[in-house]
DNA sequence: AAGTGGTCTAGACCACTTT
DNA sequence: AAGTGGTCTAGACCACTTC
């Protein structure tokens, strides 16, 4: 661990011994002399790496308690307000969740309050029944050039594709098609998918390990093919939104492709501009 | 201006004279004896609120400077870190800009950074051109129900109605209708918009005193009809993506309603999920 | 009572900008 | 040199949860 921030825990009292920090009284970050870019970044900042380090590792896996703030500030060898930084940033990136007088959290996908964060479809009154999956086809193929290199593979590289549809109150609502590095999705099935219960980012982090953080999403209006109109059950030619997903897990690493075509007639996509 | 928080600035050195704060040695919060809610609030959400309502009365201006955190300090009677914490969740919040040794900012939406930050539409490749900005109808009408509604105004009450065509490289691409309440609009004609330049939100909280904070989208696909096909210049029944926007000043307060119809065809809808 | 996150203060130093 | 926001520390107390 290095830490490039310097001279600045010298409190006032004087009995700084027991090494408060590795580099305390160190050179500093001014770099005298080299005309190179040091490349500073915050003690909290690096502590935040360091805990992101930690969370990707599987030392503290989703779901679970992680060491409380002093315990951290007593590892990293940094004061409890710096680790809280820290963590406020986490939190904020909805990586790990504070509940006061319990702890901190690894974030999870198998929560009620994590349900919607993906899910931006909703319907345009009321509440949206459980939704009924339908899986049309799960397969394993050889990734064209598109999904290769979205997806950081090469062509031709194993490739996990599902196909399904979303019914609310027995409506087909929403036609996926899913793309997932094989490497990472060794033993998906059809009958995995189709009997966990919960959301299907559940099933990746609690069965494969792999947690998704972000996504970035294209949405654009188009017409109804003839297979989306069949396994929609409309005409073909009625618009629809279409959704093109890339989704990232730790070190902005891409690791799922999925198109969605959502029947908008009675739902909508809902987005918050802030 | 009152502070619920107690008990709690009392520091080691017993000097605390000068009234550090106006409820030191209080009663504190614990409400002893009401079963009522006192309803609580952190001290720094107090001040957030504070200053939340200068910027709101225009105190402060889009673009000006607003006092240091030591000032604030000293006029709001808590201390540097205080400030600091509510005026964090203020930029948080895109409402103010901080910018080391300068000072913090009104943030304002004649800005570059603003611009894609209610225009989420973007060419599929490359970088789009300046649009061009063509006002097909800008009239005072009275509000039908529903506008009257969102808006919360009376069925009746005067509304500007605005409705224009975007186009990029000369391709018409959107076509917008938007409702604003007449009120705070008067003088709103499209000579003053089409002479504006900048963003349409700059001269909303320029001329009119009114800024756009947040919004929120419902977005669905849908067919042109036959005055959309027209003003966009494709066939009839093209899938367009249509957005409805509802956004909302200080205190949140609507204050504009907006239906986009966007052609899709060589631009997107760019969303982020986090 | 003990442990956890949440709030608040005070003071130090750093990096950046302007005078 | 002076002023601003940015980082870091240390210590206090509060609210909530568990034992």
């Amino acid at each position: 661990m290095k830490k490039s921030w310097s001279m600045n825990q010298v409190p006032s009292n004087p009995n700084s011994n027991g090494a408060p920090n590795s580099n305390a009284g160190g050179a500093g970050n001014a770099a005298s002399g080299t005309g190179s870019s040091p490349t500073f970044s915050p003690l909290y900042q690096q502590i935040k790496a360091l805990i992101t380090q930690s969370l990707q590792s599987g030392e503290w896996k989703p779901g679970e308690l992680i060491p409380s703030e002093v315990e951290l500030a007593g590892r990293y060898k940094v004061s409890q307000g710096t680790v809280r930084k820290a963590i406020d940033e986490l939190a904020a990136e909805n990586l790990v969740v504070r509940r006061q007088g319990k702890g901190t959290f690894v974030a999870t996908h198998n929560e009620a309050r994590a349900h919607f964060r993906f899910l931006k479809l909703m319907p345009d009154e009321g509440v949206s029944q459980h939704p009924d999956h339908q899986y049309v086809e799960v397969k394993r193929i050889r990734a064209a050039a598109e999904v290769a290199r979205l997806l950081d593979l090469k062509s031709g590289d194993a490739v996990v594709y599902i196909k399904r549809v979303m019914s609310f109150d027995g409506v087909p609502t929403i036609l996926e098609e899913l793309w997932l590095p094989g490497q990472l999705f060794k033993g998906l099935t059809a009958e995995r998918l189709a009997e966990y219960k919960g959301p299907m980012y559940g099933l990746f982090e609690s069965e494969f390990g792999t947690r998704m953080i972000r996504a970035t999403e294209k949405i654009r209006a188009v017409a109804a093919d003839a297979s989306a109109a069949e396994y929609l059950k409309v005409p073909e030619g009625t618009p629809l939104l279409c959704a093109d997903r890339v989704s990232f897990t730790y070190g902005d690493k891409a690791v799922e492709l999925r198109r969605g075509l959502y029947l908008t007639s009675s739902f909508h996509y809902q987005n918050e501009l802030s």
